[in-house]
RNA sequence: GCGGGUAUGGUUUAGUGGUAGAACCUCAGCCUUCCAAGCUGAUGGCGCGGGUUCGACUCCCGCUACCCGCUCCA
């Protein structure tokens, strides 16, 4: 893990958030290389749920959130409980859950004050913090798909089964953020809710984990660094019927990655008006506040369904770190030297391909890798950078160590005969290519 | 939040009660016709705040951040 933060912050992945301020605790930020793999990974999933499939529709709905919305979710509840520790045996309590001051634990009575743990941010809204007004930074991006579910369905004609993607921050005032991007307190989610009807629902729900696991493995986490883990009973959420969790083997451990919860009706039927006329399976807090009914007609029976929902909701930062823990690789060179790989999936890499010029300065070379890089920027594959730093070998070595499937080296063999090298990041390996062909070489290759 | 540990340039580190060196990286120049070569030069540091002291990077206190455990779960 420590080598990889050293990597990140070296190259420009990731950096401590107001560092020169001391830092923050929690929160990072994405650099130039960085952003780059977050935003390919974040498009890599929006295309394999919104585009390549016909049931999906996309969302992009606000991060502060009325409190009514975390109320009947459920979240004002589960979010924020007064804790006490116990000094003995370090053991931390709801406060409901201690019976005469002692330790459930130990039995001990050395216990700290009951302290108010809200895990969800609130924040003023209007310019006058009379704290009349409030909203909550949204802890997961769910809720608001719901909250739209009418919205979309009357924008759309979709029918069951069919879907609501979306890709967002949230914000969760987690007690311990630790291991670098694995637990923060601002973080990116990427989260479908499907809505299917009752009783296919847990037929969707394996359907889920076996599309997930795949993508994961097409994103360069291949499924034997992958577990499947089926949340027990007594361990699951407060919405969830089942819930499986992909876990990934991260630097600091095996975690999860991604969970897959079947949600049942319990979020429709929570925010959804009329509910004592819905056969709504969940138990729920009644609502009287909703305007709007979060159900689906059957035309024929004329019978009114709360969908249940599948959610598989991923982290996108989460995601960032087991693709750069997995793509990362030290290798041995003759002569005893190292050479550190961040061997990417293509569609991932942050730089698609760098153009070399062999010699620095040499006019013409470096005039025809100019004109080599803006070709093949224009082919929208990317970011592709024109690397001038006058040692090929050091700009090998560099964009092995970034991750660039593609060096293309522009030497005086390309003023006689207008061809270039073109060597493969992973197997150092150099192939001569006429530039007439290059763009459709690099377009494959990448694709 | 509790307990334990850590904090010196971008990275890895040396060091002392009298305000810091190194290697690599980065940048510039020279050189160089394919895998971190060489030469010259440059930028850049004791996490923050207080205290003790003639003087603190060094000793003491507090804070912050990071790492490990509890906890949490995208």
């Amino acid at each position: 893990m420590d080598e990889l933060v050293a990597l990140c912050k070296r190259r420009g992945f990731i950096f401590q958030s107001s560092e020169i301020y001391g830092g923050l605790q929690g929160l990072y930020d994405y650099g130039p290389l960085g952003v780059e793999l977050k935003n390919n990974l974040k498009q890599a999933w929006w295309r394999a749920m919104v585009y390549d499939r016909d049931d999906i529709e996309g969302l992009d709905a606000a991060v502060l959130t009325h409190p009514h919305v975390l109320k009947y979710s459920g979240h004002e509840d589960t979010f924020s409980d007064p804790l006490v520790d116990c000094r003995d045996c370090k053991a931390r309590w709801r406060a409901d859950h201690v019976e005469a001051s002692a330790c459930p634990g130990c039995g001990s009575t050395n216990l700290t004050e009951p302290r108010p743990f809200n895990l969800m941010f609130k924040t003023s809204v209007g310019p006058v913090e009379d704290g009349g007004s409030f909203a909550y930074l949204r802890p997961e991006t769910a809720q608001q798909i719901f909250t739209n579910f009418k919205n979309v369905l009357d924008s759309t004609s979709r029918q069951l089964p069919f879907g609501i993607a979306q890709i967002g921050k949230a914000f969760r005032n987690e007690i311990t953020p630790r291991n670098f991007v694995f637990r923060v307190r601002e973080f990116e989610q990427m989260e479908l809710e499907f809505f299917v009807e009752p009783g296919t629902d847990e037929a969707w729900h394996e359907k889920w984990v076996e599309t997930r696991m795949d993508w994961w493995a097409n994103q360069g986490v291949d499924k034997s660094a992958l577990e499947l883990l089926h949340v027990k009973a007594g361990e699951l959420a407060h919405y969830s019927k089942a819930t499986v969790d992909i876990m990934y083997r991260f630097p600091h451990g095996l975690e999860e990655l991604e969970g897959i919860a079947n949600r049942t009706d319990f979020d429709l039927g929570s925010h959804t008006k009329n509910q004592s006329e819905l056969d709504i399976s969940a138990t729920v807090l009644p609502n009287d506040e909703s305007s709007a009914k979060l159900a689906v007609q059957n035309q024929q029976q004329k019978v009114w369904t709360v969908p249940y929902v599948i959610e598989p909701s991923a982290g996108v930062d989460r995601g960032v770190l087991a693709v750069l823990n997995e793509a990362y690789r030290v290798e041995q060179l003759d002569g005893g030297k190292e050479r550190t790989v961040l061997s990417f999936k293509p569609h991932l890499a942050p730089i698609k391909a760098a153009v070399i010029p062999l010699k620095r300065n040499h006019e013409e070379l470096v005039a025809q890798a100019r004109t080599i890089k803006t070709d093949l920027q224009s082919l929208g594959l990317g970011r592709v950078l024109l690397e001038n730093s006058g040692n090929i070998g050091k700009s090998y070595r560099r964009h092995d160590e970034v991750g660039t499937p593609l060096c293309i080296t522009v030497d005086f063999e390309t003023l006689e005969n207008a061809s270039v090298t073109v060597r493969d990041r992973d197997t150092m390996e150099q192939q001569r290519i006429v530039i007439d062909e290059l763009a459709a070489y690099v377009r494959s290759y990448l694709s």
